[in-house]
DNA sequence: CCGCAGAATGTAAACGTTTACAGGACCGCT
DNA sequence: AGCGGTCCTGTAAACGTTTACATTCTGCGG
């Protein structure tokens, strides 16, 4: 027996039960259609109506049911962040940086980290399908990078710092940061500059050496492979690259860690055989963690900015969300920014510094003109 | 012109468009029903027919829309995290804990940062409502305490760090590890102990603070407020407070930190008036931030398991969720450890240590027994 | 061969939105 | 009066699941 169409079965709602927009509708004494309406601004409703709608809702302290209306509409206003298992300070800054973007645009940000090897990186992926509107993948392991490729391609999905990405993609320029430093160091005199390389399989030092590589190429170079060490991106490695220097016979005035960590594990090593930093020794390294500022002497380095990192992925994405057809891939590089502070000198015999003020740096964006005083 | 109940439109399928249950159940020869039965493992179905779906689902690539799901069965299998505008480490690491829990319990996490005043909060905490199962708020300002007091009691909430918290709560064990820390000092020999508080309004600092005095009330204590000294949990305040010391008639033979980016500060401080630690003043702080092992000498705290933290926040609000009538308000405390490492010595003239060997620590549980070398 | 218990499966009604489509009211013209 | 607009609003069909309930099998004891 049909019932009359726009009758519903009754609600309770003696309490805790979430009110609906059947609820708001029959208090305003409407349909839920224009209820609908009112709350979406959508179309154009009398006034009156409006502020009937408005008052029931909020009497009832209506929030719509975000699964239904995605159901609906087919949108969850949501993305997804999955993150390899990445050094704390920069998973942090650059989900800050999404966050603060996303909530900007009415988004939401589901996330997931800590993922090691693709199989799990995978499943999570899987497990985000249909849960999220896109998705924002970080790969910088060049053995992952492949496997995303591949999969769920109805999916807007933007690679971070990724090794190849035939997709759209953004990164940091570490190219031309690496140059940058190399050119600064160039500017100081320094002509044998040693290199401390990060893990083979990643694709932020593989650009960095590349950068190096480059660099090198145009000096009046000695036996240049002689100068490139390896290390893991951990103070470890960086501790351990040091000792080496410290026993070749041959010492380069300069070295170029291609990380922080690293380089922090230089001064370290350079501190227990002796070698004093920057008179005797310049240290140099890239992305400016909080350490940076904190070791003794402060480290001169490639400014990374995290956060912009974030933002601009972000937009990205929402900007494949929106125009899933293309006709060409995106790319984009966020800049890195140069700040000197105490670890650095000129190459002969190093003009022994002044202690400077208190953490006292310069800062020169990269591809700017010449820096001036911070 | 009714049609016949179990046809349903023939969808197109091309491509792009996700397969649905309907597409599973039709490819199997089956209904929706078994299909869902199937793929939930909630009822017993025939082993063949069972097979046949998961074969049809494979296909198909079938991934279960969740927005349906979430509407039918009003779970989301989501909760939602709130943080204030807190310390980057520690942001990181609190999620990385609630993360790898929540995977495990096949959840996924929602995350919202950067909240600085209560409004904002409170708007975030709205727009995840119906999107969550449940809700973490992290609020260490007593300022902000209140607010979510008053709010949403209908969803599940636990607080993080919070300071008064009539709700389940969890938070780090500050009492007790400050009182560890100065029952550490004490055990050196220290008896004019200085403190350098953190933000007034901020719940841990508070904490702290208490374990501080109600320590310093056993000792033989001077004029006990004059060794307390406003700081605001960053570097450039343990820096002045570190001045302040340095002036001081009488000067403590330790200073204890509310947290150890004020440690840092108060190491550059007393670094610059060249008062050496440990041998001539002993230094200690709170929360074993990364840096701590990377200044000179490598500071001695108190370490806090942040991914434990949230870890236990995770599986606390998940009782929450599915004990939402407790007849008790939860509250959990997390225990710290005591890292000893080269910033603190005996008060007697100070036993010049040896320069340890590199990143030397020794490591003690609070409420354990006496620690042993790491 | 019947009846019946239990197992396996199907049917269709939720879940709470959005929105295409269909009216209805009102107005100004013929 | 009839007509063609505008505006505004209502109706009901999606969206893709889950699940209470109904139905069909299947084997078995009588």
């Amino acid at each position: 027996m049909p019932i009359p169409t726009s009758a519903r079965k009754p609600r309770r709602l003696h309490h805790a039960v979430a009110a609906t927009i059947h609820d708001v509708a029959a208090r305003a004494g409407v349909s839920v259609a224009t209820v609908s309406r009112v709350l979406n601004g959508i179309a154009v409703v009398r006034e009156e109506t409006s502020r009937d709608v408005r008052a029931a809702a909020k009497f009832l302290r209506y929030v719509p049911n975000v699964a239904a209306r995605a159901l609906s509409i087919r949108r969850s206003q949501t993305i997804g962040i999955v993150l390899p298992d990445v050094h704390g300070e920069f998973f942090s800054e650059v989900i800050r940086g999404i966050d603060l973007a996303a909530r900007r645009a009415g988004y939401h940000i589901l996330v997931s980290g800590s993922h090691s090897e693709p199989g799990e990186m995978l499943e999570v992926v899987e497990t985000m399908r249909g849960r999220v509107d896109g998705l924002m993948i970080m790969a910088p392991d060049v053995t992952l990078a492949p496997i995303e490729e591949l999969r769920v391609r109805e999916l807007p999905i933007v690679l971070l710092n990724a090794a190849s990405g035939n997709g759209d993609t953004i990164s940091i320029d570490n190219f031309g940061g690496a140059r940058a430093m190399m050119h600064h160091l160039h500017a100081l005199g320094h002509e044998r500059i040693a290199f401390v390389c990060g893990p083979a399989h990643n694709a932020d030092a593989r650009e960095r050496l590349r950068g190096y590589r480059h660099s090198m190429r145009s000096l009046p170079a000695a036996s240049v492979r002689a100068l490139e060490h390896q290390g893991a991106f951990t103070e470890e490695s960086g501790f351990a690259a040091g000792q080496k220097i410290c026993e070749a016979a041959l010492k380069p005035t300069a070295v170029f860690a291609a990380n922080d960590s690293m380089a922090v594990g230089l001064l370290a090593a350079f501190a227990a055989a002796g070698i004093r930093v920057p008179e005797s020794m310049t240290v140099v390294g890239f992305d400016d963690i909080p350490i940076a500022r904190y070791v003794a002497p402060p480290l001169t380095t490639m400014r990374v900015d995290i956060a912009e990192l974030g933002r601009r992925a972000f937009s990205l994405l929402l900007d494949v969300i929106n125009n899933p057809v293309a006709h060409k891939t995106r790319r984009e590089r966020v800049a890195t920014t140069l700040v000197v502070r105490g670890t650095c000198a000129g190459a002969t015999q190093g003009t022994p510094k002044k202690t400077q003020p208190h953490r006292a740096e310069r800062i020169q964006k990269s591809g700017r003109k010449k820096g001036e005083l911070s």
